[in-house]
DNA sequence: GCCTCTAGTAAACAACTGTTGACTTCAAAA
DNA sequence: TTTTGAAGTCAACAGTTGTTTACTAGAGGC
């Protein structure tokens, strides 16, 4: 071997590259096996750093923990965008159906994971309400609507079928569910989505 | 006071009570917070007992644990009965709608719950398989019928929806969805279970 | 070249974890 | 009453946890 590595020359003492590695190792495991089972040692051997680093980086576990949420929430709003989703619930069951690997069901799992902090649950509860009302504005729901309450909850359910789909897929191995396939799934799904979300 | 308590005399020193107590007491607190999260000396001061007695009684927190979701399962099976659950989706709805505090949505979150164990796993597998699996035959699912997976299937998102409520009911206080009553919730998931489970 | 600021390291810390073994105390059998 | 076995207690254990502290080493400005 010559040089070893790839293109990018090995710049070593990279603060923000380090930080990355941080968030990315502990973002997998925190969504893979919550809060409380993952150690700060863990975290940083995936990441190939120093434990030290976490309390420098992100001052403490639950920092981290709530960069974690923040980061998803920000790519989550990203890819998304802040424009109404989809209007079609075909569309809206692929995203649903989609990939557990990243995308919506991954993001999901990780926000429902708890630390028992209570900064990192205001961040949470932020992202569900905020997604669970464009998802009512789809059923035609808008902030000072009558009957709100019902549309709202109605999207609500959907979220937490989507969430709940997304922890059944990846935490067992159950049944079918577990290997089916985004055509296997979105069928069901736009049924589903139908059902809670027509506007009539 | 002449004799306090009831009328069982204050008979002390009862492993199956004190057994009993302990199992509870670990119900309580690995729904609530989850396994990792939960120490057994949590767990003993709640049943009022010592913690030595967990691993007299368990063997160790895992077989606690193991102890805790059979418990679950059985009661869950007592509940439900052996025979096809009740056929209208209206039945079913009230069902995943109802009180946190014990019934299926309580069951379902514990069943979420994961020790890394894989005894435990197998025994969260086996009840959610065969809870589906009666869950599709209300929509007309046999053992060996043709097209017998997809009805599978659609019955395990109706599975999914009911844990996924359950969860953010009790997790998080978002929006309507947490402080729904009973009556709230019944007809969007009467919507739900009905496109989901139409036989035709 | 040297200096300095910061990224990264290593070791130790105190607190907490699950588990164990020797001990005490009660209740029923003899 | 004495004996005996099980129910319950106590204290300590070895390992792990998150965090901190003192330290080394590399990169850019002079």
């Amino acid at each position: 071997m010559t040089t070893g590595e790839t293109a990018t020359p090995p710049r070593r003492r990279d603060a923000a590259k380090t930080r990355r590695l941080l968030l990315d190792a502990a973002i997998q495991r925190f969504t893979r096996d919550g809060y409380a089972a993952t150690t700060v040692r863990d975290i940083a051997d995936d990441a190939g750093v120093n434990v030290a680093l976490i309390s420098r980086y992100f001052r403490s576990k639950e920092g981290l923990f709530e960069a974690c949420l923040t980061s998803s929430v920000d790519e989550l709003r990203r890819n998304t965008g802040e424009a109404p989703l989809s209007r079609t619930p075909e569309a809206i069951a692929r995203q649903i159906a989609g990939p557990c690997a990243d995308g919506l069901p991954y993001h999901l799992v990780l926000l429902l994971r708890s630390s028992g902090d209570e900064g990192a649950d205001r961040i949470r509860l932020g992202l569900l309400q905020s997604y669970s009302e464009r998802l009512a504005a789809v059923a035609g729901w808008s902030p000072g609507s009558p009957e709100g309450d019902d549309l709202l909850l109605r999207a609500q359910v959907v979220l937490a079928a989507a969430a709940g789909i997304a922890l059944l897929r990846t935490k067992t191995g159950l049944g079918p569910l577990a290997q089916a396939t985004e055509e296997d799934l979105v069928p069901p799904l736009r049924d589903l989505v139908e059902a809670l979300l027509k506007n009539d």
